[in-house]
DNA sequence: CCCTGTTTAGCGTCAC
DNA sequence: GTGACGCTAAACAGGG
């Protein structure tokens, strides 16, 4: 038995996360069915609310905020992941799935052309169909034509005006019962989360942004703010992706570089893809290989790093790093008691979510350039400024050259257009978006706060499938997570349990009790849930 | 000085 | 194992 702290209080909340999906197994696998055990999950989730909102702190972050939140939920998606094994499927979890997100390798890929799509401002323009390059057909059949996996009509969630959202469609087979709800398989909102490095490949942003350019050439500065506007991540990481950006137009031969005419005012060149090279773009033959599990921004990682940095050492026990959650000893050894019996971690080690979720960018990610430069690594890229959309990247010109950028396409003026040289789209809202609600996707979690009912705290949560044939396990445990997050909590209940986790104390007694509690009359319960 | 553009180098991943 | 591809990092030069 270990005597004093187990775990960091994130790590505590992660396992509790976690710890709570397996009850939630458990009591499926007892006998109950899929609605009772969504229930009781469901109702766990003001548990882990008041958990996070316990270990609230100052966010400094104005754009895409960066929470304890979203911390939590990453480490606990990580850890998931690592156990999906241990859950089965076998219920009819789509009842209560809002959207599932399949991030295979077609998103990998330029399958972009067909697929990509960015909700504008005007949410009703995106309704409309869209045809499909290619002959391709969507994976949802009942789904709109146009790629609008974030289409609030298609995914039945409300949509904040304003809230882009880049979706693809997969290739793998979507879980039964979400397309009969007519809902795309997969939603990646990379638009608003800075926490993913998208999938794509810097030729496929480049193309990305010359297709979404009114202008058959582009600027590399337009380019920059392109991605920037339509990729949260790069507005928060280190500058250094343009960089590859700019060797990409170099380098690779789909791209050519059109010399500014003297008497055109501005800095650079411009930038057009070579039609002999639009087909095999358009073809999908240039991927991007997979993509580690979480790319999480150095930059917010950084500043995770600070805003976790004890705030006050009460009565408990604190770390370095801790903050000011106490787990108390008769909890910490029931909860542990309880990932004994059940074998829940036997693959999950929170310091090692815990150095996921803060210390573990360099080891993420993985590239050659840290390990052949240590000393480059002591740079310390997570140090430096990002570079905000904002900036100064553009002249008075590249600004109203910007401007009729758009990140919904014409498909067919896309194809037309590419394959004579010609890039062309049509009109649109300007690209400035707007982040008006925190977002947030984690491998396997896609989470956006969005609108929920009078008298309900509701996080919605998007499940991504994983690619391949493990996709079912992953499935059903992410939907837990999100059906965990998901549903609102009855009002009733809510007087009573307000003493949970409202204080800086958890009684995991507590939080496992009220799992028993709710093994009563479940029909009455999914009345009140539903 | 900063941005743009080119080039080189090394490494990882993946398909074959 | 090998090659293709992609990414990162860096050096360097030229222009505004």
């Amino acid at each position: 038995m270990h005597t004093g702290p187990l775990f960091s209080n994130r790590a505590i909340i992660v396992l509790s996360v976690r710890t709570l999906l397996k009850l939630g197994v458990y009591f499926l696998s007892g006998g109950g069915t899929g609605w009772r055990r969504r229930s009781w999950v469901t109702e766990k989730r003001e548990v882990l609310d008041r958990a996070m909102l316990s270990l609230s702190c100052a966010d400094p972050w104005p754009e895409g905020s960066v929470g304890l939140e979203e911390e939590v939920v990453t480490a606990a998606a990580q850890a998931e992941e690592r156990d999906s094994g241990s859950i089965h499927s076998g219920d009819n979890i789509s009842s209560g799935c809002s959207s599932l997100v399949n991030l295979d390798d077609s998103l990998t890929s330029l399958q972009w052309l067909q697929e990509f799509s960015i909700l504008g401002a005007n949410v009703p323009q995106q309704v409309h169909h869209q045809p499909h390059l290619f002959g391709h057909q969507p994976l949802c059949s009942d789904a709109p034509a146009s790629p609008l996996a974030g289409d609030p009509a298609s995914i039945g969630m409300p949509l904040t005006p304003g809230k882009p959202t880049a979706a693809a469609y997969s290739r793998m087979q979507p879980l039964p019962g979400i397309v009969a709800h007519g809902h795309c398989p997969d939603e990646v909102d990379y638009k608003t989360n800075a926490h993913i490095k998208p999938p794509y490949s810097y030729a496929t942003l480049i193309c990305m942004a010359m297709q979404a350019s009114k202008k058959s050439k582009i600027t590399l500065s337009c380019i920059y703010k392109w991605i920037t506007d339509n990729f949260c991540y790069y507005r928060h990481a280190d500058p250094t992706w343009q960089n590859s950006i700019r060797h990409n137009l170099s380098l690779n031969k789909c791209f050519i570089k059109v010399p500014r005419q003297k008497d055109e005012p501005g800095k650079g060149g411009f930038w057009k893809i070579d039609p002999q090279y639009a087909e095999r773009l358009l073809s999908g033959a240039y991927k991007k290989r997979r993509m580690p599990p979480v790319q999480i921004n150095p930059a917010l990682q950084n500043r995770l790093r600070v805003n976790l940095q004890p705030q006050s050492r009460g009565p408990c026990n604190l770390t370095g790093g801790q903050i000011g959650l106490c787990i108390n000893p008769e909890s910490q050894r029931l909860l542990q008691e309880f990932e004994e019996a059940t074998g829940a971690d036997q693959n999950w080690d929170p310091h090692l979510a815990e150095g996921t979720m803060l210390g573990s960018w360099p080891v993420v990610r993985g590239r050659g350039g840290l390990k052949r430069k240590q000393s480059v690594g002591s740079r310390n890229s997570a140090i430096k400024a990002p570079r905000r959309s904002s900036s100064p990247l553009l002249s008075v010109d590249e600004h109203k050259e910007i401007g009729p950028l758009k990140g919904d396409f014409d498909w067919d003026a896309l194809l037309d257009s590419a394959l004579s040289g010609e890039l062309s789209l049509e009109g649109g809202e300007p690209l400035s978006p707007i982040m008006k609600e925190e977002d947030l996707t984690v491998r396997g979690t896609h989470i956006c706060p969005v609108e929920a009912p009078a008298g309900t705290a509701d996080i919605h949560v998007l499940v991504e499938t994983q690619r391949s044939n493990d996709v079912s396990d992953f499935d059903e445990e992410t939907f837990l997570a999100t059906a965990f997050l998901e549903s609102p909590w009855p009002e009733e209940e809510e007087q009573g349990r307000n003493d949970f986790l409202c204080s800086s104390t958890v009684n995991l007694d507590q939080l496992f009790d009220l799992g028993d509690s709710l093994s009563g009359d479940p029909s009455t319960r999914i009345d009140t849930l539903l």
